[in-house]
RNA sequence: GGGCUCGUAGCUCAGUUGGUCAGAGCGCACCGCUGAUAACGGUGAGGUCGGAGGUUCGACUCCUCUCGGGCCCA
C-alpha cells in the first residue's frame, strides 16, 4: 500500500495547488464553483425569514393578483378549495401537519399550474370540548359557584365568553404553527364558526331545511343528571364504581301455544318436565327503575336460544348461558331433587328443546306488572357474556334500546321527569317516586308477583354527574332532528337518498374506495340529532308559546338569522324573545301557530351539534362569497367520511339540492413505527413543535410529500432524519448548478446581451440537449402527478432526477468543461443556460413542497439582494418544457453508463487503476451505429463526442470500436496527464510555460 | 361484532388486465475522489411478496380462511 501511495503522488505530481518551481500553478485560472448558496441549511433561522418576507409582500394576495392578471398569459381561471376546519383546542399534532401540508400542496401545485386558488383557513370553535375544559377551569378557580347563582342567560353568557377567550387563544397557537409550516393562505381573515355572518350562514342552511320539511321534534334517550336537571355529555361523565341490584325476571308469554310450536314441544312434555307456572322469557337488568319503561325483548337472530324448566317454570334463555343461569344463586335449589345430588348434577338444565333466535320473533310476552304486551325483536348487540341472552329493551332508557325502537317501530316511551321522578303514565304505585325510591319497589312487586327469579348485589361502573358527582340516568328528552328518510321537496327524495345518488355518481373520490366506504355509512346513518343542551354554541331559534305549544317556523329561522348576522349568538342570551325576533312578522307567516305573539314567548335553550355548523362551512366561506359551489375539492382524514364529508353533504343537499364538493380526498392517520395509534399515554407521540426545532418545515414537508397518504402514517422521529437526508441531496444538487453560474448573465428585456445560448441552436446530440428533454419529461411527470394528487410520484421523479440524472450524470459529466472550458467558450456558455433553465424549471416543481428552499434558490440563481422584495418563485408557474430537440437515441448512450461502470469497478479491484481519470475504455458501437452516429453529428459542430462520452463516464478517454467487439477498460497510467485538468486524454504535452497540458487546456490558458 | 382499508428487502415504497416483476431509493458494507468536500461518485449484500389452503400449465397479482394494524360504527 505505501508503495501504491508513493507511486500515486508521483503521477499526480504537482495537483496541490501550490505548485512548484518548475510547474506552474494552474488552479488560479479555472472557473470554480462559487455561490451565496450555502450547503447547509440552517432551516429553523432561515425559514422564519422567508416567512416575515412573504408576509411583508403580502404574497397571499400577491399570487391571487398574479393569477388573475388578464395579462398574464397560462392564467386558468378560479379553482376552488375548501379547508374543513380543525377545532380550535390544543395544540396542533402530527395528523394536523399531515392534512395541512397536503392541503398547502394542492393549493400551491394549482397555483403553479396557473388556477387562482383562494384559501380561507377556519376554525371549529363552538362545541363542549371547549366549554368542558373552559367550566373544569373556572370551578378550579373557585368560580364556578358565583357562576351557578347568577340567573340562566347570564350564567350561559359568562360561559360563553370565557369560551371566546379560549377558542382565540387557540386558534393563535395554531395558527401560528401552520404559518411556521410556510403553508400559504388568507390568515388576515380566516372563518371562525363563531363570527355573526358565519353563525347567519348556518341559520340560513337550516332555515333551508326546515323548509324542506325534514327538521323535526322528538323523543331521544340522553345522559341526564337528576340533580342538574339537564343533560350531559359523554365528555362531561365520570365512571364510578357502585353496587347496585341486578335482577332476572320472568317475561311470560302471551301464548304457551305458540311457544310450544316455536321450540317444537309439547304442553305435556313441559308439564312431565316440571312445568307447573306459565311460560316465559327471562331477562337481566341492572336497572330495575327501567322495567316499566319495557316495550321489547330483544335476542340475538342468530344465537340458539334454549327452553329449560327451572323453578317449576319453562323459560326461554340462550342456550349457552343455560348452565350459568340454572346454577346462579338459588337456581341450584329450585333444580329437581335428582340434579341435586353429586351424579344427577348438570342434567335439570339439558334444555326441554333449543331454537333459532330469529324464530324467538314471533313470540310475545306479557309485561308483568303493567297492563300491555310487547314483541321479541332482534339486535346485533345482544352478547352471551352476561345475564340471559335476552336483553330487556326500554327505548325511553338506553341508547341501543333507542334504535332498536325506531327500527322495530316502538314508542320512545319515558314516564321519568326531568326531576328524576315517574309520571301518571306509569304504575300508580310509583308515581312521584324517583327512579332509586323504584328500584327495590319493584324488585318486591316482582318478587310477590312471582316473577322474580333471582336477584343480586354486584359492583359495576357506572357513570356519574362530573359536576354533582351523582349518578345520572338515560332519560329520553325532547330533541330536535334532521330526517334522512324524510321526503323533502325536491321530487320528493329523502337526504339519503339524494346523497346515495350524487356520491355514486358526481363525486369523485381520491382514493376511489372512498365512494364504498360513503355509501356503506349513509345507507346506515341513522336520523341526525341536532340539538345539544349546553351554553357555547349556536342556538337553535325555537320557542315555546304560553300554552306550551314549541314554535320552529322557517321565516321565524330566517328572522332570527338575520338579527344573529348583526348582533352575533349571544344576542339569544342578551335580549328578550321579541327583540330576538325583531325581523320577524308572524302575520306573514304562514306557519305561525294562532295566537302567537312575539313577546309571549319564551326563548328555548337548545343549541346546534357543531357538526351541523362545519357541515354548512361552504355556504358562507364559499358560496355566500361567490368562490364557486361546488367546491372543487375537500380535503381531510378518511374519518370525515362520517364527520364532515357527510354532514356538508346531507346540509348541501338539503339546502342547495346538490353536493357541495366535486370531489373528495383523504389521507389516513399517522401511527407509530409498528404500525400502532398514536397517544399521548403510550408516548409514541411526535410532537410537532419539537419537529420545527429540530428539522424546519422544508424538511417536515418533504416527509409528508413522500408519503402514501391514503393508508396509514407510519411516523417516528428517525423518519424525519431521513427525509432531512433526502433534502440535502435535494439542496446539493440545486447548490451545485448555482455555484457554476456564478459568472453567468442571463439573457433578459433588460439585459439582452446576455450570456444565453438559444435554447433552439442547442445541437440534438448535445449532453445539454439532451438533459433539458429529460427536465421535459420529469417536468411532464411531475405536473400529471400534481393534478391528480400524487404528490409522491412526483417528489420521488424530482429526487431521481436530482440524485441520477444531475448528480451522478449531468452534472458530473460537465463538470469538465465547466471548470476548466475557456470562461467564455461556446461550450461552457451553452452548459450554463442548460443549467440556467434547470434551476429556474426545478425549483419550480419544487416549490409547492419546498417552499422556503425553492425561493432561497431561485433567489440566488438572480442573485437577489437579501433584504429586497424582488423575485418570489411562489409568484411564478410552472415550466413545462423547454424547446430543445435532443437526439432520441440518447437513451442507448446512456444505458452504456451501467454497464461501464461495473467494468471499471473491476479494473479497480484488479488495481489497474484507482481514479478512473487514469483510465481509458474501448466502447462497442451499437449494431445501428448510434455511437459513431453521434460522433459525425458533434463532430459538425465542431466537438468531440468521445470526450462527451469520457465526460460522461468520468474517464479520460473514449473510442468506439465495431459493435462486434467487447467493451474494454484499461489504464493510461502510461500517458502523460494534464497538471490542469487532471485527464489523460492524449493531447497532453509540455507546453511553452513548463506545464503539462491538454489541447484544450493550453487554449484556455492562451499557452502555446 | 359489522362496514371500509392496509400488511412486498432493516426503512419508505414501485409492481399495469395472473406468465423474465421480485424492483427503486434510503440505510448498511466495501471502494474511489479530494477543484460540489460536514460534499461528490462507484460496486455489493439483503426478500419463500403477513400465514394457510384453493383455482390455474403458471399467482405478489384471483378465491376462501386466518393473523396483525388503522378509521368509522356497534
Amino acid at each position: 500500500m505505501a508503495g501504491t501511495s508513493s507511486e500515486k503522488a508521483q503521477q499526480q505530481g504537482g495537483k496541490d495547488s501550490g505548485g512548484t518551481a518548475d510547474k506552474p500553478n494552474y488552479r488560479k485560472t479555472l472557473n470554480l464553483p462559487q455561490t451565496s448558496f450555502p450547503m447547509r441549511a440552517n432551516l429553523i433561522q432561515n425559514e422564519p425569514q422567508s416567512q416575515k418576507r412573504w408576509e411583508r409582500m403580502d404574497l397571499y394576495h400577491r399570487t391571487r393578483e398574479v393569477r388573475t392578471d388578464d395579462g398574464v398569459t397560462g392564467n386558468k381561471g378560479p379553482w376552488s378549495f375548501h379547508d374543513g376546519p380543525p377545532y380550535a383546542s390544543g395544540s396542533l399534532h402530527l395528523g394536523h401537519v399531515l392534512n395541512k401540508a397536503l392541503k398547502d400542496f394542492v393549493v400551491r401545485t394549482r397555483g403553479m399550474m396557473g388556477y387562482d386558488v383562494e384559501f380561507t383557513p377556519g376554525w371549529d370553535c363552538h362545541g363542549l370540548p371547549i366549554e368542558h375544559r373552559v367550566m373544569t377551569e373556572m370551578h378550579e378557580s373557585g368560580k364556578g359557584k358565583k357562576i351557578n347563582e347568577l340567573n340562566d342567560d347570564d350564567r350561559r353568557m359568562a360561559v360563553r365568553r370565557s369560551c371566546v377567550d379560549s377558542a382565540k387563544k387557540f386558534i393563535k397557537v395554531q395558527m401560528r404553527q401552520m404559518k411556521q409550516l410556510l403553508t400559504l393562505a388568507d390568515y388576515d381573515k380566516p372563518y371562525l364558526t363563531m363570527q355573526k355572518a358565519y353563525e347567519s350562514a348556518v341559520l340560513g342552511v337550516f332555515a333551508d331545511l326546515v323548509a324542506q320539511g325534514v327538521v323535526y321534534r322528538d323523543l331521544k334517550p340522553v345522559h341526564w343528571s337528576i340533580a342538574n336537571q339537564t343533560a350531559l355529555a359523554e365528555a362531561e361523565l365520570e365512571y364510578e364504581d357502585v353496587e347496585d341490584t341486578s335482577v332476572f325476571v320472568n317475561f311470560e308469554v302471551e301464548d304457551e301455544a305458540q311457544l310450544w310450536s316455536v321450540f317444537g314441544v309439547t304442553a305435556q312434555q313441559a308439564k312431565e318436565a316440571g312445568a307447573t307456572k306459565p311460560a316465559a322469557l327471562m331477562i337481566w337488568t341492572t336497572t330495575p327503575w327501567t322495567l316499566p319503561a319495557n316495550l321489547a325483548v330483544a335476542v340475538h337472530a342468530r344465537f340458539r336460544y334454549a327452553l329449560l324448566v327451572l323453578d317449576g317454570r319453562p323459560v326461554v334463555v340462550a342456550e349457552e348461558l343455560a348452565e350459568k343461569v340454572a346454577t346462579t344463586g338459588p337456581g341450584l335449589a329450585h333444580l329437581p331433587e335428582d340434579a341435586q345430588d353429586g351424579n344427577g348434577a348438570g342434567t335439570a338444565f339439558v334444555p326441554l328443546a333449543v331454537c333459532n333466535g330469529e324464530d324467538l320473533l314471533s313470540v310475545r310476552y306479557r309485561h308483568p306488572f303493567c297492563d300491555r304486551v310487547s314483541p321479541v325483536v332482534a339486535a346485533d348487540y345482544v352478547t352471551l357474556e352476561d345475564g340471559t341472552g335476552l336483553v330487556h329493551t326500554a327505548p325511553g332508557h338506553g341508547l341501543e334500546d333507542y334504535l332498536t325502537g325506531l327500527s322495530n317501530g316502538l314508542e320512545i316511551y319515558c314516564p321519568v321527569l326531568e326531576d328524576g321522578t315517574f309520571d301518571e303514565t306509569a304504575p300508580e304505585w310509583l308515581h312521584g317516586k324517583t327512579v332509586w325510591e323504584a328500584n327495590p319497589m319493584v324488585l318486591e312487586r316482582l318478587d310477590k308477583s312471582g316473577h322474580l327469579y333471582h336477584e343480586h348485589r354486584f359492583t359495576h361502573s357506572y357513570p356519574h354527574d362530573w359536576r354533582s358527582k351523582t349518578p345520572v340516568i338515560f332519560r329520553a328528552t325532547k330533541q330536535w332532528f334532521i330526517g334522512v328518510d324524510k321526503e323533502t321537496k325536491r321530487d320528493g327524495k329523502s337526504l339519503r337518498q339524494m346523497a346515495l345518488d350524487i356520491t355514486a355518481r358526481d363525486v369523485a373520490f381520491f382514493p376511489e374506495w372512498g365512494r364504498n366506504r360513503m355509501r356503506g355509512m349513509l345507507e346506515s346513518r341513522p336520523d341526525w340529532c341536532l340539538s345539544r343542551q349546553r351554553a357555547w354554541g349556536l342556538p337553535i331559534p325555537a320557542f315555546r308559546m304560553p300554552d306550551g305549544t314549541v314554535v320552529l317556523t322557517e321565516q321565524i329561522v330566517r328572522a332570527v338569522a338575520k338579527a344573529v348576522g348583526e348582533h352575533g349568538s349571544d344576542l339569544w342570551f342578551t335580549k328578550p324573545a321579541a327583540e330576538v325576533l325583531q325581523y320577524y312578522d308572524a302575520a306573514h307567516d304562514p306557519e305561525a301557530p294562532d295566537g302567537l305573539d312575539v313577546n309571549t314567548l319564551e326563548k328555548m335553550y337548545d343549541i346546534f351539534d357543531v357538526w351541523f355548523e362545519s357541515g354548512s362551512s361552504w355556504c358562507d366561506v364559499m358560496k355566500d362569497r361567490g368562490r364557486g359551489y361546488p367546491v372543487d375539492l375537500y380535503l381531510e382524514g378518511s374519518d370525515q367520511h362520517r364527520g364532515w364529508f357527510q354532514l356538508s353533504l346531507l346540509c348541501g343537499l338539503g339546502s342547495t339540492g346538490t353536493t357541495p364538493f366535486k370531489a373528495l380526498l383523504t389521507h389516513g392517520f399517522t401511527v407509530d413505527k409498528d404500525g400502532k395509534k398514536m397517544s399521548k399515554s403510550v408516548g409514541n407521540t411526535v410532537e410537532v413543535d419539537d419537529l420545527f426545532k429540530e428539522f424546519g418545515a422544508d424538511i417536515c414537508r418533504w416527509w409528508v410529500a413522500g408519503l402514501n397518504f391514503e393508508n396509514d402514517i407510519k411516523a417516528d422521529h428517525d423518519y424525519f432524519t431521513v427525509a432531512g437526508e433526502a433534502y440535502r441531496k435535494v439542496r446539493n444538487t440545486l447548490r451545485f448548478l448555482l455555484s457554476n453560474l456564478y459568472d453567468f448573465e442571463p439573457s433578459t428585456s433588460d439585459n439582452p446581451d446576455g450570456h444565453c445560448v438559444d435554447l433552439s441552436a442547442f445541437p440534438p446530440h448535445s449532453l445539454d440537449a439532451w438533459v433539458l428533454s429529460e427536465y421535459n419529461a420529469l417536468a411532464r411527470k411531475v405536473m400529471a402527478a400534481y393534478k391528480r394528487y400524487d404528490f409522491r410520484t412526483a417528489q420521488a421523479a424530482l429526487y431521481d432526477f436530482c440524485n441520477v440524472t444531475l448528480s451522478a450524470e449531468y452534472c458530473a459529466a460537465v463538470k469538465d468543461r465547466l471548470y476548466c472550458d475557456k470562461p467564455d467558450s461556446a461550450r461552457r456558455r451553452r452548459t450554463q443556460t442548460a443549467m440556467w433553465e434547470l434551476v429556474e424549471g426545478l425549483v419550480r416543481l419544487l416549490a409547492p413542497i419546498l417552499p422556503h428552499t425553492a425561493d432561497e434558490a431561485y433567489r440566488a440563481l438572480w442573485k437577489c439582494d437579501p433584504k429586497s422584495d424582488e423575485r418570489c418563485i411562489h409568484l411564478m408557474t410552472f415550466v413545462e418544457s423547454y424547446s430543445v430537440s435532443a437526439a432520441p437515441e440518447w437513451e442507448k448512450v446512456l444505458a452504456l453508463h451501467d454497464s461501464v461502470m461495473k467494468k471499471i469497478e473491476e479494473a479497480r479491484a484488479a488495481k489497474q487503476f484507482d481514479n478512473p481519470l487514469d483510465a481509458g475504455v474501448r466502447v462497442p458501437d451499437t449494431a445501428e451505429g448510434t455511437l459513431s452516429a453521434f460522433a459525425g453529428a458533434v463532430a459538425e459542430y465542431g466537438e468531440d463526442f468521445c470526450g462527451d462520452l469520457a465526460d460522461l463516464l468520468g474517464v479520460s478517454r473514449v473510442e468506439i470500436v465495431d459493435s462486434g467487439e467487447s467493451l474494454e477498460v484499461y489504464s493510461l497510467a502510461d500517458a502523460p496527464r494534464c497538471d490542469r485538468s487532471w485527464k489523460r486524454d492524449g493531447s497532453v504535452k509540455q507546453r511553452a510555460d513548463g506545464g503539462w497540458l491538454s489541447g484544450r487546456d493550453a487554449e484556455a490558458v492562451g499557452v502555446e
